[in-house]
DNA sequence: ACGTTATTTTTTGCATACAAAAAATATTTG
DNA sequence: CAAATATTTTTTGTATGCAAAAAATAACGT
């Protein structure tokens, strides 16, 4: 057991097309490529410095996922979710957060728990400042966390993929004053269901803080919609 | 309105990546390429006569799917689910199925629950002749019946994708008399509970009915890792 | 001027070519 | 002969080239 040389670079780095896969499902999610945009592969190529031939491997997958479409022969577009499957989605999230939330109930550690109360506390004062960015970012950190205590990775993949369409949506969204404090309130029930290690009430509750987060979300999408038929309009 | 050329291949042909993606799909959910086995690219682009970039392009789409995994330099292999894997995967299944059966209760129309009521006493006559796989196919089409009459277009499509993972072990899992007998039983109640509308017991009898599948399709795996030890002996 | 058709340009889709990594085989060395 | 190393072969990964389709532009006719 001498003195190794352990590199730096543990494992082999990613290979390109997945490099370029992840940095468009984050372009695709964080709305830097709007719904509804072509995905121009010699520009994309040039900007993410990288040969057609990865690029169009990983522009597949991302389509695969559900986060682009293909048009045969006239290359992908960003999906751009109508009302109709914005509320299927929603419907589909909220019972995968369900089961999620039931099994969790069931297998959480104390240990678990801990990390999620303390979440919640730092979440409050996200709250409390108004601190929108850093709410999300916690509120997103709690969900993988009860992801995670279901112990069920094939759940906890299945969930983000269907997640990530919504997130173009989410990134946008800002709930309002009475919104926000009853999704605060609800995380309240949650934590208790958890502690209780209550399936029944804590699918309950996921299925209503879902049901809330999708008026949400619709509110703000006829919002768009609105603008967009104004600046249309202009 | 004259009268007008329609053509008889009315939209574009599907791309060849397409095409080959369909392919592979059904030669890894028969099992004709064995879970854990390369898919050599040279090899499969003679086979599927492509070239080897919408054959890559496809195995992509394929790993997103979750059909295949990618080696980083060392290609792809059929995925291999260990017992853990297959019951993660069932229990995602039994929730999608559950709230597919839970909709398609609110929702299916009198003529939709017709359909499946005569595909289920065609059921029953293949059950009757012990026809497998007539009984499969009408298995399929039931509960394919079910999810359409939930018109969640996003559950369908989820639903189809976890799905297809586990295609590869139930085409060679064989049933005995009694599972058989109970699955049927078990039909019946879905059908009385459609009928009624009943959302709660829909979704109870289908969360059953996936947990005794699962039973089928464990037990089949461990059938089948003891004959793989035997002849790894010999 | 407008709509239609022709022509050019761009873009996608596929095949091929080449480089790097991995696997297989041969060779060396103890 | 076995283990380790060197060499060859195969295979994957990426870039480039070319053909077909689509989009954009220009020319034309009414």
């Amino acid at each position: 057991m001498s003195a190794e040389i352990i590199p730096i670079v543990p494992g082999p780095r990613a290979a390109l097309h997945e490099q370029v896969a992840h940095r468009l499902r984050q372009m695709l999610v964080e709305g830097r490529i709007p719904p509804g945009a072509k995905l121009n592969e010699r520009e994309l190529s040039i900007v993410l410095n990288v040969s057609r031939t990865p690029l169009r491997e990983a522009i597949k997958m991302l389509a695969a996922e559900g986060l682009v479409e293909l048009l045969t022969n006239r290359g992908a577009i960003a999906v751009e979710l109508t009302e109709a499957d914005v509320l299927n989605t929603f419907e589909v999230m909220a019972g995968l957060e369900a089961q999620s939330g039931e099994l969790a109930a069931q297998r959480i550690t104390e240990a678990e728990l801990n990390e999620i109360r303390a979440m919640h506390f730092e979440m409050l004062a996200a709250y409390t400042r108004r601190d929108l960015p850093a709410y999300y970012r916690l509120n997103a950190a709690i969900h993988n966390a009860i992801n995670a205590a279901a112990k069920n990775p094939v759940l906890t993949s299945t969930y983000n993929q269907v997640n990530a369409r919504l997130q173009a949506l989410r990134f946008r969204s800002n709930q309002d004053g009475d919104k926000w404090k009853n999704a605060v309130a609800e995380h309240e029930l949650m934590i208790a269901a958890l502690g209780a290690r209550d399936a029944v009430a804590m699918r309950a509750v996921l299925a209503s803080h879902l049901a809330n987060k999708l008026d949400v979300v619709i509110e703000q999408l006829r919002v768009a919609a609105e603008v967009n038929r104004s600046t249309a309009k202009a």
